[in-house]
DNA sequence: TCCAGTTTGGAACAGCGTTCCAGGCATGTC
DNA sequence: GACATGCCTGGAACGCTGTTCCAAACTGGA
């Protein structure tokens, strides 16, 4: 039954470590991740670990990695736009399902490590739209810098609520509290509490993908085609 | 020469310890700031910190909003376009002054809390630009979420440097990282790695935030003046 | 059968954020 | 002047973290 090669209930892999730190951080949220649960999920060592693995922040950007290249791996067939639009719901759907994948992002982004994978599948689409070479690294950084601003953002609003909490009540309490504030300092803010109710983080996402698109089209295409 | 009131050399105070916080952030970035380090700088113990701020993440939103505050402080004069430039252009000196202030706002992005300045103070622009209301608070949304990212990526990528080598330098060899990259994998990005020499943070940034402003001219100002 | 190299598990360590509390200090009351 | 009150302080202690270290177990080849 046990083949010969097999050590204990299942040899030590990197593989394996990325994957028991991917469900700790899905099921326990990130500060469900630690050398010791993960050793105690694998019932292992600490050492063991470190011989796979550098350390934590190379766990957490393989975690972080693993987890992108399956939500990426469909490449929806279309034109550009449409692929676009694919990859930003990819990305979005991804942190809906796993919520410190917003957090990792986020800090990758701050550290100016934009994920190469995210980088590559946008910027072909950049290239297929027409965008003149000369100005292909700027646009697709753009590009690249809105969708995970703003998939961080908004995936996270749908989970920030709480388990019990559903979402139009939560919507309810952030809108009240912004109608409640100094009028004289958030003018703004304040008028636009109402916009908050009912809307969908979802298509406000997709709206923004839109919005950078039609600015896409208008700075560098002015005469091609949607 | 000293006032009846004071006790110590100087009484502590929630404003003393965010700004040494401050200080310790910007001479020894994010790992230079522990609780003891604060209470060796300001001569006091553990306690009497936590008398005045909850804890660490607190002290921290309370030094991100400080460092906001005077750099948004100066509202530049001129139409809407003008003044969002200007906002972007504080925000992204702010981060090469301080540069763990990156970190801080992406990961308050990553957590949907988008620091109440900036967004009243994009919005407001957006308001004066003519976007219709219903998109008012999508289009600030989009505006904010890609000047946070973009902010972070840039400005972070100007001093990931280090210390000593300089920018071109470091251009250089992140651009020859690129063209040796996989040409299955990453044709794309191999293609770009020769734009990435030479270009400017600042200029790149700015080009950014005009393709996001061009595009809520064409989506939302179809008839509108520049 | 032995040996060299790889892989393992767990003890130990320094440092972190946070809690706790005995006491100092300024003030108000008699 | 003496005392009680309540804000504020400083430092010891706690539990937990990521990481290091190393003796031992295991494997495959000579």
């Amino acid at each position: 039954m046990t083949p010969r090669t097999r050590r204990r209930a299942e040899a030590l892999s990197r593989d394996r470590i990325v994957e028991a730190a991917v469900e700790l951080l899905d099921t326990s949220g990130e500060a469900g991740l630690t050398f010791r649960t993960l050793t105690e999920r694998l019932a292992t060592g600490a050492g063991a670990i470190y011989w796979h693995v550098a350390n934590k922040d190379e766990l957490l950007a393989a975690a972080t990695d693993g987890v992108l290249a399956t939500a990426l791996a469909a490449d929806a067939p279309g034109p550009p736009r449409d692929r676009v639009r694919a990859v930003a719901l990819g990305l979005f759907d991804a942190i809906e399902g796993h919520p410190w994948l917003a957090t990792q992002l986020a800090l990758q982004l701050s550290r100016g490590t934009v994920p190469p994978r995210i980088f590559e599948t946008i910027g072909r689409q950049v290239r297929a739209l027409g965008v003149p070479q000369g100005h292909w690294f700027t646009t697709t950084s753009a590009l690249v810098s809105y969708l995970l601003g703003a998939a961080g953002q908004n995936a996270t609003n749908a989970r920030s609520a709480g388990p019990h909490t559903n979402r139009d009540e939560f919507l309810d309490a952030v809108s009240s509290a912004w109608e409640e504030l100094d009028p004289a300092e958030y003018p703004f803010t304040r008028a636009v509490a109402a916009e908050l109710r009912g809307h969908d983080d979802r298509e406000q996402f997709l709206a923004g993908v839109d919005l950078v698109l039609a600015g896409i089209t208008a700075v560098h295409l002015p005469a091609g085609p949607g």
